[in-house]
DNA sequence: TAAGCTCCTAAACATGTGTTCAGCATCGTC
DNA sequence: GACGATGCTGAACACATGTTTAGGAGCTTA
C-alpha cells in the first residue's frame, strides 16, 4: 500500500481520490466535494486543475486504462482468466482499478471501450490458439464466443448484490469467486447438457428465421 | 400497443410513465418532471399521489414484480430460458418490464431480490430435475450452478454497450441475442475445453487454500 | 345554490452540486 | 526588496431537482 499522500502532487492526490470514489460509488453519485475532502483539498482546486468533473473522469479513465493495459502486456497472453487470478491474489490496489474499469464499462466511457476491445481481442486470440492446438473445441462463431466469455467474466466480477445474497454472501467478494470457480470450470469442461437436443433445436430455429425484423 | 392514456387514472398514467423512464434511464437519472411530462401531468401531482420519488419507485417495483412473477407462474417451469424466449418473441410491453427489473437488480431493490430469488429457485429446480432424469450432468454445487446460470442470463440481457459493439452491433438487442444463442448452447452442450486439466488444477488449488482470509 | 370533497396545477421553496471568482500565500527571479 | 507566477482557499453563484403549499376546477350532496 503506497497511499503516501504527502509526496504526491495535489493533482495526483485528486486523481487518486476520484478513482477511488468513482470505483466505489460510480461517477454520478460521486460529488466533487467528496473527492476534494478525500484528497485533503478544496473543491475549487479540483476544477482549477481539471477543468470540470467530466474532464477529471476522462483523466481517471486514461490513467486506469494505461495501468491495466500495460499490466496485461507484462503477463501475456493475459485474457480475462488472468483478471480473476490477479483479482484473487493481488492486494487492494489492483482490485480498485478493476472495479473502476468495470464501472466505466457499465457507463460506457471511451476508455472502457478500448479496454473491452483489448479483452475481447486477447480472448479471441486465446480461443483460436486453443482450438488450433486441440485443447479447446472448435466453435461455429469464435468471435461471439470470445464476447461471451468476456461478458460472463465481467458479469461475475460485477455480480449484483441480490445474486450474491442468493448464494448466501452479503455481497460479491473473493469468497463468491471461489464458490463459483468449480461450477464454472465444470461447465467449461463438460458442458451442462448430456445430449444435443437443445443445441439442434436452436440450430433449426435459427435457420428458419435467419433474422427477424422487429 | 395499448397505451391509451385517456382511460387510465392519473395514478396509473404516472406509474406507467415512471416504469418506462426508470427502465430506460435508471432511477437516479430520471427526474420527476420528466415522468410528469410523459404522464401529461404536473410534477406536484406525482408527489401528491405517491408521497415521494422513493415511494413511487417502490410502487413501480411491486407492480412490475407482480406482473413478471404471475407470468412466470403461467408458463411453468419458466426459469431464465423462458425469459429469453419471451424477450425475443414478445412485443414491447414485456421487454419494458424485463428491462425495468434488470435495472432494479442492478440497483438492488427489495422487489429485485424477490425476483432474483424466484429465478434462482426455479433454475435450481430445473437443474435438479434435469440431473435426476439424466438430461443434465451432475454438479458439485447445484446451488452455485443455478446462480451462475441466472447470472450469465442476466448479464446477457444487460450487456454493456462496449461489448455489444465488440460484436459489431450498435447496442444490445434481439440481433445480439440471436448471435450469442449458438455459442452459448454449444458451450452448455459440449463445454469449451477438450480435457480436464484446468478443472483438475482448480480442484487442487481450491483444496490447498480452502478459504483465504483477505 | 352553497358547501365540501377530490383531483389537480402553478409557483415557490430547499437543498445538493458543478462551477466561478476574488484574493491570499509561497516561491523563484530581477 | 519588489514582483509576478503558481497553487490554493473560501465564499458565492447558477442551476437542477425533490418537495411543499396555496389555491382553482369540477363534481357530489344537502
Amino acid at each position: 500500500m503506497c497511499s503516501a499522500s504527502s509526496d504526491l502532487t495535489a493533482q495526483a492526490k485528486i486523481r487518486n481520490a476520484a478513482i477511488a470514489h468513482f470505483a466505489r460509488d460510480g461517477f454520478q453519485k460521486t460529488n466533487l466535494r467528496a473527492i476534494a475532502a478525500t484528497a485533503g483539498v478544496s473543491p475549487g482546486l479540483v476544477i482549477h486543475h481539471f477543468g470540470s468533473k467530466e474532464k477529471l473522469r476522462s483523466v481517471c479513465d486514461d490513467h486506469v486504462l494505461r495501468i491495466l493495459i500495460q499490466r496485461a502486456d507484462n503477463a501475456r497472453p493475459s485474457g480475462m482468466q488472468d483478471l480473476f487470478r490477479e483479482y484473487l491474489s493481488n492486494p487492494e490496489e489492483y482490485r480498485l482499478q478493476v472495479q473502476y474499469m468495470l464501472r466505466a464499462i457499465e457507463e460506457d466511457t471511451p476508455a472502457a471501450a478500448t479496454f473491452v476491445d483489448t479483452l475481447v481481442a486477447e480472448s479471441e486470440e486465446i480461443l483460436r490458439a486453443g482450438i488450433a492446438d486441440g485443447s479447446m473445441r472448435p466453435s461455429s462463431d469464435v468471435r461471439a464466443l470470445a464476447v461471451l466469455t468476456v461478458l460472463n467474466s465481467v458479469a461475475t466480477l460485477t455480480m449484483p448484490p441480490p445474486l450474491a445474497r442468493a448464494l448466501g454472501y452479503e455481497r460479491f467478494g473473493p469468497d463468491v469467486l471461489r464458490r463459483l470457480a468449480l461450477p464454472t470450470l465444470e461447465l467449461y469442461t463438460h458442458g451442462l447438457f448430456t445430449n444435443d437436443t437443445a443445441l439442434k433445436a436452436a440450430r433449426t430455429a435459427l435457420d428458419e428465421s435467419p433474422q427477424k425484423r422487429d
